[in-house]
DNA sequence: GGTAGATAGTTGCATCTGATACTATATCGC
DNA sequence: GCGATATAGTATCAGATGCAACTATCTACC
């Protein structure tokens, strides 16, 4: 019963998983998130999710939670649990909207500023040290390729389309 | 205490997320594993893993564990776990490896082969929706930079050099 | 040839993640 | 204004993930 396929069927002589975008861009992912949730988490404490939230509000100032999940992409459950992480290490703070009582303005506090001012030097350098030989020209055509990639994967899944 | 940080503090002002590319590659990584897994899960009740091994095994025949686990770098554990589930739907077959008794040999059984046989069009095919509209060399370019990626990644990681 | 350390693979556990269900508030239509 | 529906956010549950510990076997060295 069992095969010794080393001469694949025809049909599926064209899939080589190396050569598999999909596989390709997993396994990059995978290898970068790592890295990169390993430093924050050991050298600051923070996940990933955490991280972006702090970002964000560091770049575009206060907004609330559904506003972050529309900018970062991630899930409303995982905006929550790391706003909640964040404002139990005071670096958020959450003031009621009276003009919705159903929604919080999430923004940062002094030493959440001062937290993302410290981890941004260390962020940069991350990037710089993975993109370190190559031609500036190509990382930004790679980032436009994700993007765009990111795009087409949305449209397939039948999500109106929002980025690219 | 709350801080309206509309003009961020000098350190960070290199930072933005949308041009940060770990956070460009992992939501590109994310938007187009969900779609695939998806795919997979729905019409023929494979994970990610399960169809790696899969592939792996169509394309290079029978092997042991832990050489799936170097071919496809993934954890033993999930490999371990992805080769129990499909061994027990009869896809996979293993076994005893007289010259080793603690490994045991994977292989695809005739219905894996007819799987991967079926599969595998589909996953082209949404290799080619995901990147149509885009030159072929620039697809390359990108398998190329992502390869790159996850080779800096590893060696920033502390990993003997491998991949790239 | 017997013991120490390496390797193959599994199990347990702690965590992360996302889908679903739920509460509270807001908005729309009448 | 009042009821139906939508939205903000949280809680709960199921599944995936990976690390660490464990068992079993193999290899090396004395």
């Amino acid at each position: 019963m069992t095969v010794q396929t080393r001469p694949e069927p025809a049909d599926a002589a064209g899939l080589q998983l190396d050569a598999y975008l999909p596989y390709r861009l997993s396994v990059a992912s995978n290898a970068v998130s790592r890295l990169i949730a390993r430093a924050y988490e050991d050298r600051f404490g923070l996940t990933i999710p955490q991280w972006r939230l702090v970002c964000v509000l560091a770049e575009d100032g206060p907004m609330n939670q559904s506003a972050l999940v529309s900018r970062t992409g991630m899930d409303k459950v995982t905006v929550s649990r790391a706003a909640q992480g964040l404002t139990k290490r005071h670096l958020l703070e959450r003031s009621e909207n009276d003009r919705d009582g159903r929604s919080h303005v999430v923004a940062l506090s002094l030493e959440g500023v001062r937290l993302h001012a410290e981890i941004a030097p260390l962020a940069l350098a991350y990037e710089a040290a993975l993109i370190s030989g190559l031609d500036p020209h190509e990382v930004a055509l790679l980032k436009r390729l994700l993007l765009r990639l990111q795009g087409a994967a949305g449209v397939l899944a039948g999500e109106t389309p929002s980025p690219g």
